[in-house]
DNA sequence: CGCCGTCTTGCGTAAACCCGCAGCTTGTTG
DNA sequence: CAACAAGCTGCGGGTTTACGCAAGACGGCG
């Protein structure tokens, strides 16, 4: 059995390779990556079918390169190992999982003892490991109580990218007031009044930035998230 | 000599607590903090006047720390480790540095032996350090050209933490039309126009959600700077 | 002192945005 | 099938933005 290792930072890594050897003396060989890129590289030449992956990586984040490796080979078995359990990153790694494929999401805060168990079932079991973190995020983002749904995320993501109104019916195949009840759905949910109104007439927010702030601050959004949606977003201006 | 470490990640706290060991010699006692609330609290305990910290921790982000205990004891010298070089970071910490004070920014990218340098030159010889690559920044950033304003930089945080032109207006002492000015004036900077253009008038951006996008992407802002930001802007509405 | 560049402010306008109201199309349920 | 909730759409109007134009204000400099 191989392990591929796609992380940046050196330590992370080494440690990464260190319990994979603990927690599975099955695997004979580990092989490392230290970007997205070169995870896709190797992922390809290797035909690995175990791999454990950073998020939030500089060259190539680890949701990209997931996505391409999975898209090649969908079986293939990934745990995520990420710092963060942002809700941006939740969602978008759910995003691109398919169907029936095993995976985990662990926090690099977790325990020797949780790493090696999520190594084992996902790897030997195939079996997916949500952190008990994550898992109430994911519950709350996918269930739609408390949470935001597909539509009001993606026209979140428009509206922080920048595009009007206009821009946005046209590339939703929306008309114009539908996105504005799109967005007054969001505000609503995001409590942009409560945090606006305060009384006084003064102190007004501009809404649809207001929104995207407050998207930021709870974690709805993260820069890894904007730059995917940005991403997208010049894809489809050049596709006209 | 004490050294103290302010760092959330344990194994980087463990790097970084050899690197000392190996570096100074002179230093008798590490002692650790895993966020910045416990870092601002060791440092005024112990006094500490070495100091080696992380900037984004998640209770308590090093700006904020090294701030207060810079407010307390002036002639603290602070060695910054960071992974990143965001010009959100780098403006952060210019800001605070007290005048005269010893500091340093080294990225964890760096080599063991260029950590080790800075170590001795900021604990010992007083000296300042900034890595090459943040030194870039900083320049292009202080200097006004290519770089922002404190004006510019001013705005781009209002619009960005979603304010209307009044309320800005109001905040900053101003009239709306300068305030809308200097909105002008960032919107140049910050290449709107091109990415919006793009010749037909279907794709059109909305400047304002549009230039918190570009700040973001470039790292002009980030999360940090965001929660900072809105930190001053709840003590503001507060005192009216 | 007069000239000039930068910054501020007011006026006015076209566009974009926020949103209540009301008519339609769906899918769901008893 | 009737009834009802949920979503899409057009209309209308009040507010906010973006920005050209032009009149001061302030500071340096020959």
């Amino acid at each position: 059995m191989k392990v591929l290792i796609v992380e940046d930072d050196p330590l992370h890594r080494s440690y990464l390779h260190e319990a994979v050897n603990a927690a599975l003396p099955e695997c004979d060989t580990v092989i490392e990556a230290e970007n997205g890129t070169a995870g896709e590289r190797l992922a390809r030449d290797h035909k690995s079918a175990h791999i454990v992956m950073d998020l939030q990586m500089a060259s190539r984040n680890g949701i990209e390169a997931a996505r391409t490796i999975w898209k090649e080979r969908p079986e293939t078995r990934i745990l995520f190992w990420s710092n963060y359990s942002d809700e941006a990153y939740v969602r978008g790694v759910s995003r691109i999982v398919p169907d029936g494929a095993a995976y985990g999401y662990v926090l690099k805060s977790a325990s020797d003892e949780r790493l090696k168990l999520a190594l084992r079932s996902i790897f030997i079991e195939s079996q997916c490991v949500i952190d008990r973190e994550v898992r109430g995020l994911q519950q709350k983002s996918l269930g739609q109580t408390n949470g935001f749904t597909d539509s009001e995320y993606e026209i979140l993501v428009d509206i922080a990218l920048g595009l009007t109104d206009r821009a946005i019916a046209k590339r939703r195949g929306l008309s114009l007031r539908s996105v504005q009840n799109r967005l007054q759905q969001l505000y609503d949910k995001l409590d942009v009044y409560q945090t606006a109104g305060d009384e006084h007439e003064d102190g007004r927010f501009n809404l649809r930035a207001r929104a995207v702030t407050i998207a930021f601050l709870r974690k709805l959004l993260n820069y890894s998230a904007l730059e995917r949606a940005e991403a997208e977003l010049q894809e489809w201006l050049d596709g006209k």
